[in-house]
DNA sequence: ACATCAATCTAACAAGTGTTTGGTAGATAA
DNA sequence: TTATCTACCAAACACTTGTTAGATTGATGT
């Protein structure tokens, strides 16, 4: 504690707070600053993976750094905090997975074809981690409790595309759409925990789900 | 490392050695250890709880101390290691899981009934916090990989239930067994996080979840 | 009274956590 | 050249983690 205070004053009188001024994520940007832009995409990308391969708390922001080819230090002069990169991860990559989605069940006419699209781009968002958008839906059980509502905020914002396409479907009455969209989106939303790999290929996944929730 | 040797060779020079004696789980009892038992049994429920509650990685051996009444190093009388208890746990859990579900569907002579007795029971296991059956099936994400395998062996033992339920289910050709049982499984497994209070009783979500995967 | 023994405490250990500070090589701009 | 600014590093901070050693307390048995 007595060490804090010691820094805090130094801080003070030497000026300057150079971090806070990037780690915000709104760029003051000089001409061509694109290097930078990138690096910081390519810490999102290394850290989405390593969150989303072993959860929030398992990922220590030293696994981040050094995957990143940096200095656990050196990271805060890209971010502001392990949780504010967390969720910049988990909104972006919610982001990405909607317009996904849409685009895929944009041609479909068939209530149940726009279905079984929405599967497979789920499927495929899901279990390809090359990109940031990645299987973190999940794990909040993992996550602090200050930033665990604003992430089922956001998540729910997204399920908002299955309550549409759910509603559109011709089910039958003794079925309950709520717990019916709910359960489709447990199965999609954790298909890395379960899906093995080399028995179906998830076009065949996605279809083997569409033919049980048939109805 | 080298703390350890030093331990290891005055522990075997002073004799005894206590702890290690009890940690096992076999008692070499006295008279009446009906006290101590009860003690271990409590510390087992209590852990089972939080591991239920925060995940193995998140519930540190301070928390379950704590619960417990006691200190940290004094857990170390009555277990052997974090890793032990979890894994005692773990398979405690899951034995008790299985003869309650086999129970459960013992009086049931339709296979859709015996389905759906099991779904209530896997249900009524997963929600209630109270006995050491408990929501820990999952999770293996924030378990170390040497354990990983163990409990993964111990599942597989569980679910063969559920292959014999399904097995007997006259379920159309075009939909592969071996899925149909894994997405059952992971959606009770999963109930504590998807269920949401309030809204459908136990086993009304029971005879949805079967509306769902009858046919 | 004395010794034994279960059950706990205190106190530390090494390792790892997120984070901050002050410094610095290298590019860019005046 | 000199000054500025970006992107990093080295080193520490306070704190938490699982685990252990050794002392202590209270009950039990002789």
């Amino acid at each position: 504690m007595s060490g804090v205070a010691v820094q805090r004053a130094r801080a003070g009188s030497s000026g300057r707070a150079k971090t806070e001024a990037r780690a915000g994520g709104v760029r003051s940007g000089g001409a061509d600053d694109a290097v930078a832009v990138e690096r910081r995409d390519e810490i999102l990308e290394i850290a989405a993976e390593l969150f989303a391969e072993r959860g929030y708390r398992a990922t220590s922001i030293r696994d981040i750094a050094d995957r990143a080819g940096m200095k656990a230090g050196s990271l805060y002069y890209h971010i502001a905090s392990k949780e504010a990169l967390f969720v910049e991860i988990h909104d972006k990559a919610l982001d990405a997975a909607a317009a996904r989605v849409r685009a895929a069940i944009a041609g479909c006419r068939s209530p149940w074809r726009r279905l079984e699209a929405a599967c497979v781009e789920m499927l495929e968002i899901q279990l390809n981690p090359e990109s940031l958008t990645l299987p973190i839906m999940n794990n909040f059980r993992s996550v602090p409790d200050d930033v665990k509502a604003e992430l089922i905020r956001k998540r729910d914002e997204f399920e908002t595309i299955f309550r549409d396409i759910v509603g559109g479907l011709p089910l039958p009455v003794s079925i309950d759409r709520t717990i019916y969209r709910i359960l489709l989106l447990r199965l999609l939303n954790t298909a890395d925990e379960w899906y093995r790999e080399g028995r179906l290929t998830r076009p065949e996944i996605a279809s083997q789900i569409v033919a049980i929730f048939r109805h």
